[in-house]
DNA sequence: TAACGCTGTGTAATAATATAACATTTATAA
DNA sequence: TTATAAATGTTATATTATTACACAGCGTTA
């Protein structure tokens, strides 16, 4: 069962966007959009996009500073997440990979570091672009 | 055999800084640093670190927007990098694990991606910060 | 030699990404 | 109710990174 979250109305305008494009958004490209629906700072963009990351909605591409949705709830609340970048037409994908994500959770450093995150990019080609 | 790179002046001058901090850098630290050696503008900064990085000298750290120096020959120019990160102390440490890297190397997805190079970090607590 | 491509330099300006600080409001809980 | 945590709105600012332009050095090759 996972925790139902309530979203307040700028998260929701924010999280809306996201989930309507299939390809990541910049802050300031959602800062735009979301001008005409009152939201003017960049401070209000990213405090709902910090919270959505937070609860695992919204992931954050971090070689390229862009947010994506979730589509599957599949990654346990934002910390474990892999995505495969296409280096030249920038598509992006989030991978779910049941024997990937089992050898990265179960992985052991010789430091006793303890984990509890995760984020992996993959970049190449996508077959458009081959 | 590993084609030896010439560095120039400016490469050399931030390959060193960087080599000498076990830590990461960050580029406008690294740029007042280097003032005194006559490097003055943000760009030629940036120009240096695209540089090592692209040849492997040293890797970026995604998302702290970082630079490390590569302390072992091992990662294939730059293009196959796992990283340890304590959310706490900040503390940074490359990871070799044959294992691993094994299974990243032959990850293959169901969409005929073709990979060249991953980025990988895993995010916890360090020893001394449990 | 001269012409060319390639890489790097130096400088100024600016773009793009992200946070600090503060006053106020709203939601949740004791 | 009180208090306490979370979110808002706003302004200003910090941090990270690139564009644009003029020029220098070097190796290739015509
Ligand atoms: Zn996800
Ligand atoms: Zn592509
Ligand atoms: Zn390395
Ligand atoms: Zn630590």
């Amino acid at each position: 069962m996972q925790k139902q979250e309530t979203l307040t109305k700028n998260q929701k305008i924010i999280l809306d966007l996201i989930e309507k494009s299939d390809q990541p958004l910049k802050a300031y490209s959602i800062l735009f959009d979301v001008k005409k629906k009152g939201i003017n700072a960049p401070l209000q963009v990213y405090r709902a996009l910090n919270k959505l990351v937070k609860i695992g909605k919204i992931h954050k591409i971090e070689s390229r500073n862009t947010f994506i949705a979730c589509k599957n709830s599949k990654c346990q609340i934002a910390k474990a997440t892999v995505f495969s970048i296409c280096e030249s037409c920038e598509d992006v994908t989030e991978i779910h990979d049941h024997k990937l994500s089992e050898h990265l959770r179960d992985f052991k450093d010789n430091k006793g570091m303890k984990y509890n995150k995760y984020n992996l990019e993959f970049f190449g080609l996508c077959k458009k672009c081959v």
